[in-house]
DNA sequence: CGAATCGTTGATTCAACTCAACGCGAGTGG
DNA sequence: CCACTCGCGTTGAGTTGAATCAACGATTCG
């Protein structure tokens, strides 16, 4: 069981979304909630498995991925703190999709099936969790765009200033710096490139002075610049002091 | 306003997706319906607008797509018959990306404001239109795989066999012959490819036997072979014979 | 009949891939 | 404490799948 710090940082994150109702609020506290923790590439949750969980991101970095006929791995999403995980296999009994852990991850679990039931008994809670699987569904449409019509410079400084973008709102950083966890394959197989592209590309991004990087950390030196290369605009973000 | 077989077809699309209660019946005939038509090509909304009615699908095609900076196009969905063109906008003030008519098309629409209400309060209704928004969430994930790890020929199987299987779902037609009122100019957007190779590719399917092609028709002459250059497998379609 | 749109084809170019080697730092075990 | 390995990043050389450019048919429509 998870204690009551973690009760409220949940109840924080699903406020962040849509306001909660006073019901809503009690409802959601009635529910039990599981912190479960997880290494660097373990799974938490295979395509074909029928979850019994949602989670939500406590700390670390997750990703979800497809693995295609030919050997390939395509990435479809990537996961920071106070991301809510499972939306996408709420509704849904059988996962399409693998979820990985990129980093040593905590995370808050809920019954599957309790989760639905309450959410579907008080509106607050379905409208905030309904949103979050619509926004996650935004973002899959730009990185559709991303990989289907951008260039290799351009889609990876895109994906560079996405996350810096999200970290900055979910309030775990600036923009400016940021981790990013993975190796040069797994950027590859988010962006669809391979490993020795994204090597390529990323150095080009330094030596236009954009970006600066060390180990697995980032620093956006040139915003504006990166931004403009990236071809990259937060509306598909829905931020809230844009839209709410 | 719509007439009553209007409102019958539309009970049973929402139906079909996840049963309705009788309550959620009753409200959903309470909403105002209004029958709207469009011309190929016509917009049905831009991007930045702020929608104010949900549309579903009665007859013809629809497609979404964004339009990135260096002047390119991604499509992002396909709709057919009986789709709910507008679930991604249920929650988000204000939309993403661009939705126009393939075909001549009717669609029956409903308030947004009405209807988030209502499905907000009837959660066998909201069960059904959150689903339908997840699922196509899953689409959008598979686009992505096929989009960023398929070359061209079997990319463009795919989407063949995904637009069959849609159309034998929706009950439209069966999967070995289906209308595909597409320039190869949209279908290069839509599979991030160009028009040109397209053309090539669909020959080459052609030639291999797989598909035959008349006008804007597709027959498919060997659907297994087919489905496996395509790499296609359904579990992302979460239909109900599978998943439920 | 002329104009426009879309499909088809060939020749050429280029962005990204493949293959291969090497460097480097972090463990690990003798 | 050094030698060894292993995973990851880096770099170069050569290849290729898809883009580009350009022209020409076919069909539709006013």
């Amino acid at each position: 069981m998870a204690d009551a710090a973690e009760r409220e940082w949940l109840e924080r994150q699903i406020a962040r979304r849509a306001p909660l109702s006073n019901d809503g609020q009690m409802a959601l506290r009635a529910l039990s909630l599981v912190t479960r923790t997880y290494e660097p590439s373990q799974y938490l949750l295979r395509e074909g498995d029928r979850p019994k969980h949602c989670s939500f991101l406590r700390s670390g970095f997750v990703y979800r991925h497809k693995i295609v006929g030919n050997g390939g791995r395509q990435i479809v999403a990537i996961h920071l703190e106070g991301d809510f995980v499972d939306v996408q296999n709420i509704l849904l009994t059988e996962s399409d999709h693998n979820i990985q852990a990129l980093t040593m991850t905590k995370v808050l679990c809920i019954s599957r099936e309790d989760l639905v039931a309450v959410s579907l008994a008080h509106p607050s809670l379905a409208r905030a969790l309904w949103r979050e699987s619509l926004l996650e569904a935004s973002i899959m449409r730009e990185w559709v765009a991303n990989v289907g019509r951008r260039d290799a410079r351009s889609r990876t400084a895109h994906m560079l200033c996405e996350l810096a973008i999200r970290q900055e709102a979910a309030g775990i950083g600036p923009r400016e710096a940021f981790d990013l966890p993975m190796t040069q394959e797994q950027l590859g197989d988010a962006l669809g490139l391979t490993a020795v592209h994204i090597n390529r590309t990323l150095k080009s991004l330094e030596a236009a002075a954009l970006i600066a990087r060390s180990k697995r950390s980032v620093t956006v030196t040139d915003w504006h610049g990166l931004q403009r290369v990236a071809d990259f605009t937060s509306g598909y973000l829905h931020l809230p002091d844009v839209d709410h």
